[in-house]
DNA sequence: ATTTGGTGATAAGGTTTATTTATCGCCAGA
DNA sequence: TCTGGCGATAAATAAACCTTATCACCAAAT
């Protein structure tokens, strides 16, 4: 019914236009003269008018016709219009450009993101990222609510989350943490009784240890304490010990000393939660990925 | 360097989400099913991301990933903008919406024009019609001038105007006015030497003799009058005869009588004036066509 | 007046792109 | 387990596109 209007072909009628000159037009397009001109006369013929005055006899020639002056700043608009499309949807698929979100457990959200994340910015100067952490749990949900692009925790009850896709990434190995003059400062390893004859202060993380051997000791804590700072205070001043994934101990602290526990030797693998059947934008497409590569440099 | 988008691909790509099915976009666009698998295919390859969700797998097929998504409006808006843009010139070329400017003479522009411009603008209701009647002279003048898009006139000096081509439509018989009680009024015939016996009055078609054998009449003259009202209420007054082209004469006047003038026998060609190195609108070029289809019979 | 150099149109052939026919693999529901 | 619908894929064909080679035309310069 209505002609089809192809954007090269009304590239060529501005060029013929502007250029005054069927080959000059054709230098611009990196195409020969007839092609311009068959691609010209086609477009007359799908509009049904010609563009430019007869064109065989005298000089001055390449003039456009009233219908082709009108013609004119129709399809520059269109050619614009296309432009700023193809430009957009280019500079999104190359993740120059859009929004991205994520969200992260906080021990890798401080220790690994922020030297990662502002690399990936470098080559994205337009690119917008919205940033969370919290806690696993809450950062599944978020995963799961769409809230974010993708998310990045331990993802403990797999069989609970068959919807999503975990990638693991890094290795957590969990140990204790006491204060440098506590009496299991000096050990090199540990065996999970051992702990049995100190005061256990738990937290956020302890949870890790469900489904191993060292569960028991979970009953045996007097204390909880979720708040990070707080438990950091509690164990600098000798309250007790408690257990923490290496990557959520703080390094800062001089006073604490961190002793991993080999027996068992508990392990949580945090890596990339998304959901299965969703793809990811591009711009988080191209995080993911760059976190894949660069995330064993900087372990 | 940019990808060159194809309205005919984003069409494709529309109709699949909305549709939600290849197969019932293959059937809207009147294409088989694997035509429109490798246009997508083609677009996404030249947007460089995927636009639907992985579509081999599951059910639920053909749903549009975040990419997609994005995209979507931004081709909507470009389909419906080229489609704007191709009906305009659609219609524009098939004359059923523009601007077209004519001029005219005044005989033709009271006794031809109206019926044939009226049955015209029926099949162009969106069609502007600017119209002037003024002498031949003026007529060529806003020929010339490209005030309008081209004029009705005779062309007496063809030689003085080769930069504008003439179309013949209809042919003028030059003849002489009297009142109907006036003894030239019994004649059937008339030989311009009978008409020196009578006080002559010319006006602005008298120039029409010049170069016929009847030129000294022009001498003869004793008054002229430009006005066309004027010179009828002379006329019918009894002042004297004059010459004009039949269709100038005043077919309602019932005291006037039209002799033809047969020796010699003065026939003016009036028709089309344009422009020869221009062409004409589509608008302007179709009303020259179809003036030149109806003449005949409204003659 | 003929030549030269520039314009764009045209013809024929090759190449690329679009589309079709035929077929496959996959999943869902009977 | 079969069946029907989905979309992907392969190969063949059709259509669109572009190129080389050539022509006709005009203007300016022989």
């Amino acid at each position: 019914m209505l002609p089809e209007l192809k954007i090269a072909q009304l590239r060529h009628f501005v060029w013929v236009a502007e250029l005054k000159g069927f080959h000059a037009a054709a230098e611009k397009a990196h195409r020969t003269q007839p092609a311009i001109s068959l691609s010209i006369k086609d477009l007359e013929n799908k509009l049904g008018e010609s563009l430019f005055e007869k064109r065989n006899a005298k000089a001055a020639n390449a003039e456009l016709t009233p219908f082709g002056k009108h013609f004119m700043p129709q399809a520059k608009e269109l050619i614009a219009h296309h432009d700023r499309i193809a430009q957009d949807m280019t500079l999104m698929a190359n993740h120059k450009t859009g929004h991205l979100r994520l969200a992260s457990v906080p021990s890798i959200a401080s220790r690994m993101l922020p030297e990662i994340l502002s690399k990936f910015v470098e080559n994205a100067p337009d690119l917008h990222i919205s940033f969370y952490d919290d806690n696993a749990g809450a950062v599944l949900n978020m995963v799961e609510n769409q809230q974010v692009d993708f998310g990045i925790a331990s993802l403990w009850h797999a069989h609970e989350h068959s919807d999503k896709t975990f990638t693991p990434i890094w290795e957590d190995q969990i140990g204790v943490v006491c204060r440098v003059d506590h009496p299991l400062a000096r050990r090199k390893t540990l065996h999970w009784e051992t702990l049995r004859e100190h005061r256990l202060i738990s937290n956020g993380t302890s949870r890790l240890l469900q489904d191993t051997e060292a569960e028991p000791l979970l009953g045996d804590s007097q204390f909880y304490i979720s708040n990070m700072i707080s438990l950091v205070a509690m164990l600098e001043a000798g309250m007790g010990v408690t257990t923490l994934p290496w990557f959520a101990f703080p390094e800062e602290s001089t006073k604490l000393k961190f002793i991993p526990l080999t027996s068992p030797s508990v392990i949580r693998q945090i890596g990339i939660v998304q959901m299965s059947n969703k793809s990811l934008t591009p711009a988080a497409d191209s995080l993911v990925k760059f976190i894949l590569e660069h995330a064993q440099k900087s372990e």
